[in-house]
DNA sequence: GCTTGACCTTGACGCTGCGTCAGGGTCGCA
DNA sequence: TGCGACCCTGACGCAGCGTCAAGGTCAAGC
């Protein structure tokens, strides 16, 4: 007769683990000596090493138990149906590590790539960095909600960083993020913004316009980190443009 | 300011998942409002985006905490090491695959090929099948212990299934596994074995022989399942063969 | 007979990343 | 004022054991 770390070793388990085979119904409980001590002999040995063989290919516990009792069909049917959910679970790991592998550091963390070379490219056009990360942070929202619609944005961004107009807005709106509501240049930054609005053909606004509750968000995300944001949006809006993320000409009524 | 169910959609994620973050302090407990309901700003949703990247990827919370913070050099090396983690996990799922797929029902469970070969053989030259699944489970105990020599023993046993005599009186034993201590033709049996005995030469008893405690084990599966088996020992005895799995001369002293 | 060290017993918590009640309070709208 | 949809905390559950804790047992050496 056998001890329970003899039969341990022989099967190449723990002895934590066949006592959680017990528990679990998956070995029956052996005889107890009369110190209540589990002896066993040498078939639970074979019992043991079925139950390891199949636990050590992957198969869950809770199939386990089937599996040793079913006949070759059913066997084959389990035994398919494991390597399906084995197959499921190295795709899932793949999918991750090509995930991992695409993380650098930084801006690329929960953004695409063509996000990231826009933000590039605003630092290159001396943008500076505060102004990136906030536009940073604002991608990162787009992208959460609509993924697939990031790189028409980032081409409708990209093309519209090619006006030098633009350009030069974005530097400058770098620092009149630091303003606060009462700044008295606050007026002209509101005329320039005004401008390059109407320039833009009416058609374009409703196109690009972005779902309510993200556009919402994204003005949230201005309005708080923005100390004159208020204050400048009253300003377009006596200029003719209301909204912000999602702007669009004031109606005249 | 948004609630936590908001928060969640916007990221993606349960609303119990957040509030694990806050427990675990991934994520920071915002301000509360007078109900004590929780409150969150857009920054937020930013925030737990980010997270939720680095765990959609596979890493383990405990260490997207620390790469949310870390410098280039240091997220890098952190990448490398998560990556090197799903490899691991990766390979060793592909192991399990391989494992699975070399299952079939029956004898294979536990057993290498050459084993199960070796069984189909015995089948073969119509050895019933009790006798076969003793021999089974016994190969299945030395398989689990060594299990690089089991094509060695298969050759050997492969080799000796070539005599005769020794398929005939392979057949024979599975009837004397049923016969009880006293059957009168046990002493046939015990000459027939020692005969065989006497034809081996005796360096291949040493060369041949398994560890003592295996040895050990196998006799007794062999003494609690046959019902003669202490008889017909004392009868090989009487003809100068101790043992049964480690089968050795009797010394004259 | 006593000690020592190696085993044995049951019971319970820990790990991962949340899902899923249970038992209550709150909000907003008709 | 009632209803449905949210919010809160607290607690258990999941897989497969690892790892104490607190004690009883056994075999061997003195």
């Amino acid at each position: 007769m056998l001890t329970i770390s003899q039969l341990a070793s022989y099967a190449g388990v723990t002895v934590r683990a066949v006592r959680h085979y017990h528990a679990t119904g998956l070995l029956p409980e052996p005889e107890r000596d009369r110190s209540g001590y589990r002896r066993y002999d040498a078939a639970a040995v074979v019992e043991l090493i079925r139950i390891r063989t199949l636990a050590g290919a992957g198969v869950p516990l809770s199939r386990v138990r089937e599996l040793l009792t079913a006949d070759e069909a059913e066997f084959a049917a389990a035994v398919e149906d494991v390597d399906r959910r084995l197959r499921a679970e190295i795709r899932e790991l793949q999918r991750h590590r090509r995930r991992i592998a695409g993380l650098a550091a930084g801006d690329s963390l929960a953004l695409p790539p063509e996000a990231v070379a826009y933000l590039g490219r605003l630092r290159s056009i001396g943008v500076p960095e505060p102004m990136v990360e906030a536009e940073r942070d604002a991608w990162i929202l787009v992208a959460a909600q609509l993924p697939e619609q990031m790189p028409f944005y980032m081409r409708m961004k990209e093309q519209q960083l090619g006006d030098p107009g633009v350009r030069d807005l974005y530097r400058d709106l770098a620092e009149v993020i630091g303003w606060s509501a009462d700044d008295p240049r606050l007026p002209a930054v509101a005329d320039r913004l005004a401008a390059l609005f109407d320039a833009v053909p009416a058609k374009d606004w409703a196109q690009n316009a972005l779902p309510a509750d993200l556009a919402a968000l994204l003005d949230a995300v201005f309005l708080d980190s923005v100390p004159c944001a208020t204050r400048l949006l009253e300003l377009l809006e006596e200029r003719g443009w209301v909204g912000w993320t999602n702007m669009r000409p004031l109606r005249r009524s």
